[in-house]
Formats: C-alpha cells, sequence, structure tokens
DNA sequence: CCCTGTGAAAAGGTTCACAGCA
DNA sequence: TGCTGTGAACCTTTTCACAGGG
C-alpha cells in the first residue's frame, strides 16, 4: 500500500469534495482538468487545491492539467476507499432510517449492516435491508459484522450509553449527531455534527447582519 | 443590543456547545462554575474555553468561577438567541422529517414553519405539524412567514435547484445536506454539512492506523 | 491562595508569487 | 507560453505562562 507523509487535517477534510468532483467529471467523459477549474468545481481557490494535492504526490502534468481518472483513483487511495468499512447505527428513528436510506454510503464503502434500538417492535425486523438489534446485542453485532464505525442517532438521553456500549463491543470510530458532549477513551476517534449548531451560528450571522443596519 | 467585538469564528462555532452545558448546569441546581469544569464539560480545555469567553466580556470572578446564569445569559445573547428565525426545509425525505421531529429546533428559536417537496401526495397535506408546498410557493412561503433559514435536504439532483429558488426568494442563510458544491452569490451564508464526507474521514484516519501495524 | 483574563509564543492553515517543467 | 508545484509570507487558532483581582 502506498504511504503518504503527512496530511493535514484541512486538507483530508477536502479530499471527499474533491472526489466527487472527480467522480462527476469522469461521467461527463472528460479527460484532463486544470487546478482553476476543479477548483471552482470544489468550491475553492486554485492555489488551495494544488497545495493539497500536492500532499498526496506530483500527478500534474504542467502546461496541462491534471488527468481526471489518474487523479480519482489517487485521491481515492489517499482516502483509503477501496477498504470497506462495516456501520452500525444506533437508534433507529427518523434519523437513523434516513442514513439507512441513503444509498451514497454503501457506495463509498460504508455499508450499514446493522442497527441498535430499544423499541420492542422494531427488534428483529429489518428495514430497508438493515437488521435492528436490541442493545444487548451489540458485542455479538460488531464482531459478527466486522463492525469498524458507529453511528449514533438517538435521543440525547441514550447517546452516552451507546457510545459507551459501542466503545465496550471494540469499536474505534464514532461519528455522533447527539448534540452533547460525549466522552470516550483517548484511542477512540470521535466526531460530532449538531444540526441545531449550524443552526445556530446562522443565526449569529444573521444578527450581526442585522446590528450593522 | 450589546456590541461585541469581533469575535472569531472558531469561538462563535464553540458557544453553542458551552451554551448547552450552561444550561445542563443550569437545571442540576448549581449556581457557579470554574473553567475547568465548564471546559470538561464541553470538551474543551480550560485556556480555550477562558479566551473564548473573553472575546465576549469579563463575566467571571477571579477566585471563584463563573456565574452559572450570568454567563447563560451573555453566551445566549452574545449568539442571538431571543431572536426568532423560522426555517423553512427544501426536500421533506427521511432527513427533512428527521430534523422537523426535532423538537430542539423550535425551542432554540429555529421554528420549522413550512417544507416544500415535489411529491403531489405530499403538497397541502401537513406532517409533524409543518405543512408542504410546491415548489412554486417559495416566494409566497418565504415572504409569508418570514423565513430566514432555508435547509436543504433534497435529493442531490435538486439542491442546486432548490439553493437557486431559495436565494430568488430573498433567503440569505442556508444550511445545505446536499453532498454537491451549491454556488449561491457572495452575500449569501451557506453552510454544508455532507454526512459521507464524515464517514470518509474516519475512514481515512482507520487506513491510517491499519497502515501503521 | 485560587481561578480568571490576557499578552506572547507556537502551531496550523491559507495565500501568494514565481520557479520549473511540458 | 501555460499550468503545476512549492517555499515563504501572512493570517487564524491554539497553547502557555503568569499577572492580577477576590
Amino acid at each position: 500500500m502506498q504511504s503518504y507523509g503527512h496530511i493535514p487535517e484541512a486538507t483530508v477534510a477536502r479530499l471527499p469534495i474533491y472526489l466527487r468532483a472527480l467522480v462527476d467529471l469522469a461521467s461527463t467523459g472528460a479527460s484532463t482538468i486544470s487546478s482553476e477549474e476543479l477548483a471552482e468545481l470544489s468550491g475553492v481557490n486554485a492555489p488551495k487545491l494544488r497545495k493539497d494535492l500536492s500532499y498526496l504526490g506530483t500527478y500534474g502534468t504542467r502546461g496541462v492539467g491534471y488527468d481526471i481518472d489518474y487523479l480519482r483513483f489517487e485521491v481515492s487511495s489517499a482516502l483509503g476507499l477501496g477498504n470497506t468499512w462495516p456501520v452500525v447505527v444506533c437508534g433507529f428513528g427518523n434519523l437513523g432510517r434516513a442514513l439507512a436510506n441513503h444509498t451514497g454510503f454503501t457506495q463509498r464503502g460504508f455499508p450499514i449492516l446493522a442497527a441498535i434500538d430499544t423499541d420492542p417492535t422494531k427488534i428483529g425486523h429489518t428495514f430497508d435491508g438493515v437488521p435492528v438489534h436490541a442493545p444487548g446485542e451489540m458485542p455479538a453485532v460488531v464482531t459478527g459484522h466486522g463492525i469498524a464505525i458507529g453511528v449514533i442517532c438517538t435521543p440525547v438521553g441514550a447517546s452516552q450509553g451507546a457510545a459507551d456500549r459501542l466503545v465496550a463491543a471494540g469499536v474505534r470510530s464514532i461519528l455522533s449527531f447527539s448534540p452533547i458532549v460525549l466522552t470516550v477513551p483517548d484511542d477512540v476517534d470521535l466526531r460530532s455534527v449538531d444540526l441545531s449548531t449550524q443552526l445556530q451560528i446562522l443565526g449569529f450571522h444573521l444578527q450581526e447582519s442585522a446590528d450593522d443596519e
């Protein structure tokens, strides 16, 4: 496997955006693209794009641009796609089911193989192809499906418990949609997306604009 | 209205987290808290918390800590809560409905007053208290409800169109869950949350760990 | 003595100008 | 000449040490 030097986190966070643009471009039949154009499609400026790509290697051709298929392969490799990381969803309410319905996850190597929920009317049944298990079955689910990532979509009160069960079962990567700060050991990679925080940031800017008037 | 000097974006993004911790604390009956403890509850270190709060003003007492109710009021004010920013949801599928069900938004001043969807079986009906309108009614919906924020939960192919209609109707703050880069005028505040990007970042780290072995 | 508030240093990220290869 | 690759400057953010009030 190719080894990359250290890639800055900010760059890692943009690679999926570049990759999506490259996949879209490939489907149009284009074969090369300049940093200027790819940056435009990705919503960044051209020097930043070139700097980001330079962390992966030197894949462009001066005077020409980047070969779309080649660059796509390299970005994809850097992100570790080609690997498959099975996902378990904790909390199978509206949000959990929205994720399960989202075909893009499986396509990108993150198949949702199981869900955990406390609702006895859901346990033992399958929704959108995803079997629902009781919380106590977490260890068996993780081991049985080779789960690499846990996604927490439970109500607030149940989210820390879900995180604890994921960690106890050996899961070391967690994506949480819970609005509270979860406590996990240092060796667990926890990412948190709080939807109402995003709205509050928009609200802050709205207020600022209003103050200016 | 109190005016704050310039608050760094990184700080603004953390204020909602502090606020939530303070609200939780208030409900426990505690009256003061140290920066160390509040930082712990917020998942940051103490000097960062103090630096962040210092941008708002000097609300602590040396040797004691912060008064929870007072600090809560000040953080809340800085974020512009107390204002109400009505929200329209574009695309009322699983994700859109998950948001509509989420009572926390209304509580925080972001009531979801309307939804837009193309599905004729949904248009004209109300789900979870949210009336669904046709895309062509966007201008009337925005004006009628005084919409300040649009949230895009449509399928990928419809997201740019939804953004265009929001902008045309005068909405200047947009939260997008679409995985593609949306194009909007410079004066529009666009925040983007791509769920599969988050998984890809986790996947990158998983791969890195695997490479180390 | 305790804990906040803050300048200064360090780290991380972005921008820019231009060197260098096709 | 055209466009990439990158060192250096710049800006933002984080960390740290400690001054200073209660």
